[in-house]
This record gives structure tokens, sequence and C-alpha cells, in this order.
DNA sequence: GTTTATGCAAATTCTTTGCAATACT
DNA sequence: AGTATTGCAAAGAATTTGCATAAAC
């Protein structure tokens, strides 16, 4: 399913790097959005709190990962998914689900946001959602 | 429609205070969501940056204003529209809309939101959405 | 008169930048 | 070898805290 680090960092045409890995595999094993924080919390003993920085900063240009909306203020990051023939899940349309109970923040991949009717002389051009609510396993 | 700041402040049982009547009023008038920086920018001959800061998580606290999700980076606030007999609209259920051309947030009361089909065992309790692409007067 | 908010200074925390050393291709 | 990344130090922003003064009730 989700392809290893290396494919990963290949496949942006990213050079292969110690801590590029460390941060993708956090993201793998998390299964969850992650604030520079949180990488660092696990990280720091091996990597730089600022090549971590760097590392969220390159991957984001790279789409490789994106920006968790999230009200609690922190700014919170998540792999995009990939599918096996590199193509990327709807870029423009993010579901995302926060537990109140374990705080842990998921992309809803399966989910699909509905049409939704904006005022007269709105453009819609990308769509962000956060659900709120408790997750399946907190349930 | 929108009651003048004292007015507001007195249903939240907030004292009245120069400060908090000017950031409310900034709101009415931008009718669109602020950070910090833009009300400071805007009333930094008058008030602290220190009272501002105070005053947004005074207004949070008191569910007056909310966080707009943005995906910029930058926490940005909007007022808690209210209606004539003092109940909010909608709580659980917020629909932002970014401007890319004049960079603008605003809060579209009007829109609905439709249900969101979740996965097995996800309980929803709160949506925001964000929608980014161009508003009604650049358009 | 009592309680709460403000302003200023200073402390923390968050994020970015410069540059030499190191790792990648 | 040549180019990009890392680590460290330090700069720059953003946000919070302490405390005396001032304002609100």
């Amino acid at each position: 399913m989700s392809p290893n680090p290396v494919t990963i960092l290949k496949e942006h045409k990213l050079r292969i790097t110690n801590c590029r890995k460390a941060v993708l595999s956090t993201f793998s094993d998390k299964q969850s959005a992650l604030s520079h924080a949180d990488l660092e919390d696990i990280l720091k003993e091996n990597y730089d709190r600022v090549t971590i920085y760097r590392t969220l900063k390159t991957f984001l240009e790279s789409d490789l990962i994106h920006k968790v909306l999230d009200d609690s203020g922190a700014t919170k990051y998540a792999l995009c998914s990939h599918n096996s023939d590199g193509t990327h899940h709807h870029d423009h349309e993010h579901i995302h689900f926060k537990c109140e109970i374990c705080g842990k923040i998921k992309c809803l991949e399966e989910a699909t946001l509905p049409k939704v009717s904006l005022p007269k002389g709105f453009v819609n051009k990308e769509m962000s959602l956060l659900v709120t609510g408790v997750c399946d396993k907190c349930n």
C-alpha cells in the first residue's frame, strides 16, 4: 500500500537522507498528522530541530506532505497518500478527522466531500474539511 | 443585524473596555477574519500588542470569536455571528471562504454543509470547512 | 472598595537564516 | 567532483508571563 520512504523520495526526486527517511517513517508509524514539535520529540536524539523544519518545508514544496487544518493552533502535517501508479489522491479535497479523545488527526481518504453550494459569485477551487468527533478506536 | 460592541460584551458578561470595543468594531468593519497581526496594525496606536493577545484569548474563551482554519499558517479569528435573540448561529458547522486573490477570509453563514459520510466507527460532532477560490468581489 | 484589564518589560517559544562541514549522486 | 543537506549558532518573530498602575463595576 504505502511505499517505503526511499521509494517516496525517489518519486519526488529528492535526495535520500537519513533525516528524510526518519521523518517519513514517523509519519507512517503514527498514522496521524504530526506537528513539528511532535516530530522533534521523536527525532531530537538523532536530528536537529532546524533540519526537521527544513525537511518539512522541502516536503511541503514537493507535495509530499500537506498542512492539516487544526483549530488547536499548532500547525500539523500529514503525508499525501500515494497510489501505486504514483498519482496522488484528490489534492484539492482534503478531509481530516480530529478525535476529541485521543487528539489524533487522520486524513480520511475514503470519505468524499459532497458539493457545497456557495453564494453567487464565489468560485470554488479547493476544499478542506476538518471534522471533529470521536474516532473508531476511541468509540 | 449585528449588535454593537457594548451589547455583545454585555451578553457575554465581559467588562466593557475600550480595547475590547475597538477589537469588536474592527471585526465588524473588516467583515473578514483577522489575525493578531492584522489587529495590531490597525490598533497599535491606541492599544498594546499584549492587550490584543489577551483580548483575543478572552474572546475565544467566551465564544465570542472563533479560530478560522487557514492553510497559510497564520491563525486568524472571526466573530461568531449573533442573532437578535442572542443565540449563536450553528456553532458546530463553520464554512470559511478564502479568496486567493484578495486573501480575505470570510465566514459563509448562508451556505450549508451537506452530510458527510464517515467511515464506520467515526462519530461526527463538529465540522469546519475551508473553501479556497475566488470571491464575489474579485471574480 | 474590590475586582479585573492594561501597559510595559522581559522571558519563552517558534521559525528562519548564514555558513562551514558532511553526505549524496 | 559537484551539488544539496546537515548541524550549530545566532537572529528574528510570535506568544506568554509578572507586576505595578489604571479602569470598570
